[in-house]
DNA sequence: CCCATATCAGGAAAACTGACATCC
DNA sequence: CGGATGTCAGTTCTCCTGATATGG
């Protein structure tokens, strides 16, 4: 497509080889080097299937998530700690939905302070189309299967888990996907 | 440190379960988002150590670079060809480590058109600080140990391939660090 | 009163596009 | 000339830091 082919050697492979040879074995550094190319390789792919629809990742998730509850509807406070974003964060991405006509806010009845985003039938219609395309393309990672897919969430698993992103539960089980739901649904 | 713990279940995993309720199951999607908050966790972590020194992982990174070629100093388009970076970015990135006074710029004489980034005294100094700190904190891995930093990255690398990164050479091997991984997968 | 919710102002960082001068 | 190298201008997006009005 764009470049044809930069380079005739891994970089990272080259990076941990010279650090190695300087600062000793320090396996943490392709590490994270890998998880910020994936992530930048990742974004752009989605990106750019989500450009015509006039939507980032981080819109995209949001308008997710409003069509995961059952109301349509949830508190921003709510959007940002699922999302894992700041409150501005969250104004911000509620704003430009709510220019798109892709969600509406209203006061929260049960709490003066609060706001509810509630997701119109637009914004259904952007998900549903939008959630079509990347899921054709996997999501960008189309060059892996469903058992790497999976090895990658439980790999980084960890890394949340010390986060402080959720608190582990020893009865539920970790699974997505499988687990006790089979298939069927 | 500063939240204490939001949730009590796994957002991802959720996601995941509501997700394949609805649109059939998509390995994909925990995977992505999975590496995306990684991504964001080890960004803040290491951000967080360089920030004393003036410094982002970007401009970490390029300065790194310059200290691994003989020279110490490396044309701005090779930098943006290992870096993976855009032209722009590297000029940007390169502005500020140059008024920061760890590089400085001279014009390439074997190419009119090229500039050098050359890494200063003061910019070695610092990438030897910055650098003890990130190994002392495992560059935001600290849960993890070399096989799994070895997992991360051997399983990352299809997709920087696929991305054209670098073109994958048979007679190479991709270790990096050690050679051949003892623990056959 | 203290805390939570949301917004606003403003700044920093990175990425991208397009245009451009320069040189191979 | 076509293609590569940097730079500049300008836009978008995200994140973060206060400060603030309002309500629990």
């Amino acid at each position: 497509m764009a470049k044809p082919l930069a380079l005739d050697f891994d970089p990272i492979a080259r990076a941990d080889e010279l650090w190695t040879r300087r600062w000793g074995a320090v396996p943490a550094m392709a590490a994270i080097t890998s998880i910020m190319r994936a992530h930048q390789i990742l974004l752009s792919r989605v990106d750019a299937v989500l450009k015509p629809y006039g939507l980032t990742f981080a819109r995209y998730e949001a308008l997710v998530l409003l069509t995961f509850s059952r109301t349509g509807e949830l508190s921003l406070s709510k959007i940002g700690e699922r999302l894992m974003v700041h409150p501005t964060s969250v104004t911000n991405t509620v704003d430009r939905l709510e220019r798109a006509g892709l969600v509406a806010r209203r006061p929260n009845p049960l709490d003066g302070r609060g706001v509810l985003a509630t997701i119109t039938d637009r914004g259904r219609e952007v998900v549903e189309g939008a959630t079509g395309e990347l899921m054709a393309m996997d999501f960008g990672l189309e060059e892996f299967d469903g058992g790497q897919c999976r090895e990658v969430f439980d790999l980084l698993r960890p890394l949340r888990v010390a986060a402080g992103d959720f608190a582990e539960l020893p009865g539920e089980g970790s699974a997505p996907g499988e687990g006790p739901a089979p298939d069927g649904a």
